[in-house]
DNA sequence: CTGGATCCCACCAGATACTG
DNA sequence: CAGTATCTGGTGGGATCCAG
């Protein structure tokens, strides 16, 4: 199941989790974690409206993932219509925080990465025109 | 240049900094950057012997995003033959520091991310089957 | 030695249609 | 309401060949 090929690759760092680092390099985890963190528990549409842009789809498999993973926990209360709600594990949780001190950081470097890319495109926009 | 349709997704975390964040889900990224953090100054080749597996032309990508991003400062010695030289500026070590943590924190976790899988599977194997 | 340029495939996200 | 099933286009990434 999936891609284990990440045994022999970390020689740089100690280890690497790529079933962590998957997960918060990953646009709709993100989001999802951070939505869910906020709110408790959202159901499957409350969801889909709080996170504007996701296709049906991508919101079953990531908080499908998010769940295999054991940072959800969704559970199913079996009436017509159906009803299912998501919240965060306590793990999850951990996540969110340890996911949040991440962002704030890459927040607060942001302008530094785009003038860093500005200045590199001007640098060879020039080269190619000369 | 580029997919930047970042900017009305954000609802749920302030401020996601994809561009960042990016880089942290990029497994080449991480290597190389973890990698050059050890190494102070790596020439193209010794990278390519020291992350196992990765092909030329991903080592050039990759390579280049990162200097592109300000990760990475790329001297060139105007030799023959050429002679590069890559190391982490300022800036690619905060982003190696802040990623040894979140790493440290991953690794710390992946047993219970490993656990939880194996509960899921072992949950949907059974209603399969049954 | 350090890449650039191409070809090409495998995989994944997105849209659509259907179901309990 | 909460999904599953299916099709498809775009793309990430490996392999290969070429060049300064």
């Amino acid at each position: 199941m999936g891609k284990s090929a990440n045994s022999d690759i970390q020689k740089g760092c100690p280890c690497l989790a790529r079933d962590v680092l998957d997960r918060i390099g990953d646009r709709w985890s993100v989001l999802l974690v951070c939505i869910l963190g906020e709110h408790e528990v959202l159901r499957f549409t409350e969801l889909r409206r709080k996170v504007t842009g996701i296709s049906q789809r991508m919101l079953t498999v990531t908080l499908r993932d998010l769940e295999r993973d054991g940072f959800v926990q969704r559970k199913v209360k079996p009436v017509i219509p159906p009803h299912v709600e998501y919240r965060l594990t306590p793990l999850g949780h951990a996540l969110l925080e340890n996911m949040r001190s991440l962002v704030n950081w890459a927040s607060r470097h942001q302008d530094a990465v785009r003038r860093a890319r500005e200045a590199y495109d001007a640098r060879h926009s020039v080269e190619e025109a000369g």
